[in-house]
DNA sequence: AATTCTTACGAAAACGGTTTAGTTTTCATT
DNA sequence: AATGAAAACTAAACCGTTTTCGTAAGAATT
């Protein structure tokens, strides 16, 4: 009950093993007869290499591990799905770790991977991860790496990105357009960029048209399992303190339902007293009423784009060649709904 | 820039190789001086084994696989969550890969993970797998499979379910204490075991309670990318049909929230005039309005069994034992919300 | 007839570990 | 002095491929 090898192939066939290897890998220097022959009994006894043995003789695992914060989240799912498909079609297997926005976890996960002399790393950054000694290392074991969506500038390797802040600036820009004077923005977390570059884009569009910056009308959310909530709470708050906005970028559509949900509790018209944009168009935007106005963030697309460049630089590195690290930036778009309607 | 290998250690030290490597796991034949020696040695030269030598000369891959039909997909992130962690806890990596609800993907995708020499595969099938050849030549090679959620009978192997028939039944039982006199079903695809026992349920308990089961109220749904404008649909046509339903136990709970969504548009009461329990316990179900009456399906805990099998039955066959097959059924919850209230 | 070219195959090293079966040295036992 | 056992180490096989470098036989060239 043994799985086949090429030395059984040999004995059966009185060639040996390197004439077997040959004959099966199409080489020039075989009969045609023999390699014929060849064939035939491996098809018929099912043959299979042995990937442990080629991966070793080869030093290629065809293999990529994937570390992202949070495996429950319909961003990242789309992430991983866009990163397994591409990664299919070029015949190489995907291992998913979750850092769980924990610096420590993601630390030992990229141990892990690099000990299992995968072929290649793409991560998205946790919260809580500034220092990045850890991710140096992969760097310096010449190991492949694509950083998306949480990146960190201090790493010079290829990265996927949105540009976030020319995201935010489009949607406050939308709500000025619609007529909004005074707008709030629901911004995520202080440490990651995203949230920041988001914040900034905000801020940016307030100036540039003429609306006074008023730090008051931003509230913080975590958006992590509470996002709903958060939402709610952020909307109450904003209906006590400030009479007078009219409309309201949130970071995350989850936020912005759970913020709809409550401004309609409270007898608020969503749009003609209070328009709102979200950020990452959920599948629940469009399904919602009213239809959320948001960002379409293309995470199925991101995985894709991350898994591309990271084979092409695991080619270039097999060729000997030194890799040329890009920044991808991937567009989004505004997807105009009802509540901006 | 090499990798540090034994023989690198072992010439440094003017030891031999099996020496270093027997030193490095501490066998009882070598003295305590020389491991001393090697030890700081290879932390000083950060030494790691190199996996896929390993891999090779032990036969395992400390690597498992993972076939899911959708990974963008509440439930069944869920299951991957509880999966690699638990694999992560037991130096386990994990490989996805999705069948996109394709049979022949779901077989090409095995060949992939038997090729790769995985130590043991676990699947969710499709819903258009029937025939489980494909299954069966994973049992021949004697790699350890478990099953669950959707599973199939005609496999002797372990598997990790729900009982679909209590909980559906539990479900409409429910609704009957709650009052309702005529009760609807939206049923899942016909294929899948789950959708079946689900439908089963929902019959038997009607007809245990003395009600009549009339076939007209049964609404079929595809469950898919399309399952919330499915759900208004089914209501929709629900409504036209028959004005005196006053209940409705429907397949999934992103189904179950258009129907209410649709409902509520049409001025139905809910849960005066409807009462409504939908399946899985997603969590936008606790935080819209009316908050859903649901099943809750443990996606987490499943992963984490499903893996816990599998880790036991791969040590058992480590040990040439034969594994003994479970069949492990996770207990499901009714959680009573407004919807019928 | 001697030389060179092809053609078709095989031997052996290599990949980097693990493990079995010795081998040598030392020391205690009879 | 002969025997035995324990301690500490090594040689070598092995896992299953891949690939380099030969080599033998026959064909073609000079």
């Amino acid at each position: 009950m043994k799985p086949v090898t090429l030395k059984e192939l040999a004995a059966r066939l009185n060639l040996s093993v390197s004439t077997v290897s040959k004959a099966l890998k199409d080489y020039p220097d075989i009969g045609t007869e023999t390699k014929k022959q060849v064939r035939e009994l491996a098809k018929s006894l099912n043959y299979k290499p042995n990937t442990l043995a080629v991966n070793l003789r080869t030093n290629e695992s065809k293999t990529v591990g994937l570390i992202i914060p949070e495996i429950v989240h319909h961003f990242f799912s789309n992430v991983i799905k866009g990163i397994v498909s591409r990664a299919e079609q070029r015949g190489y297997l995907v291992i998913i770790l979750q850092s769980d926005e924990s610096h420590e976890m993601e630390k030992k996960q990229i141990q892990l991977l690099l000990d299992q002399r995968v072929d290649g790393i793409m991560i998205s950054l946790a919260n809580d991860t500034d220092l990045c000694n850890h991710i140096k290392e992969v760097l310096d074991q010449k190991t492949p790496l694509i950083m998306f969506d949480k990146v960190s500038k201090r790493i010079d390797c290829s990265k996927v990105i949105i540009d976030d802040r020319k995201a935010a600036y489009e949607a406050t820009a939308h709500l000025i357009d619609k007529g909004c004077k005074r707008i709030a923005h629901f911004r995520g977390a202080l440490t990651p960029l995203n949230s920041i570059d988001r914040f900034l884009g905000y801020r940016k569009a307030l100036l540039d048209h003429g609306l006074e910056f008023d730090p008051s009308l931003v509230y913080l959310c975590e958006c992590g399992d509470r996002s709903f909530e958060e939402g709610k709470e952020n909307a109450r708050k904003l209906l006590e303190d400030h009479k007078d906005v009219d409309g309201v970028f949130i970071n995350t559509d989850l936020v912005a339902i759970g913020a709809l949900t409550e401004f309609k509790k409270q007898g608020i018209r969503v749009p003609e007293d209070m328009k709102i944009v979200g950020f990452s168009n959920w599948f629940m935007s469009s399904v919602i009423s009213p239809s959320l106005t948001t960002i379409d963030q293309p995470g199925f697309r991101m995985g894709e784009t991350a898994f591309d460049q990271l084979f092409i630089e695991i080619e270039t590195l097999k060729k000997g060649k030194k890799p040329i690290f890009k920044s991808i930036e991937l567009e989004t778009k505004l997807i105009e709904r009802e509540t901006t309607g």
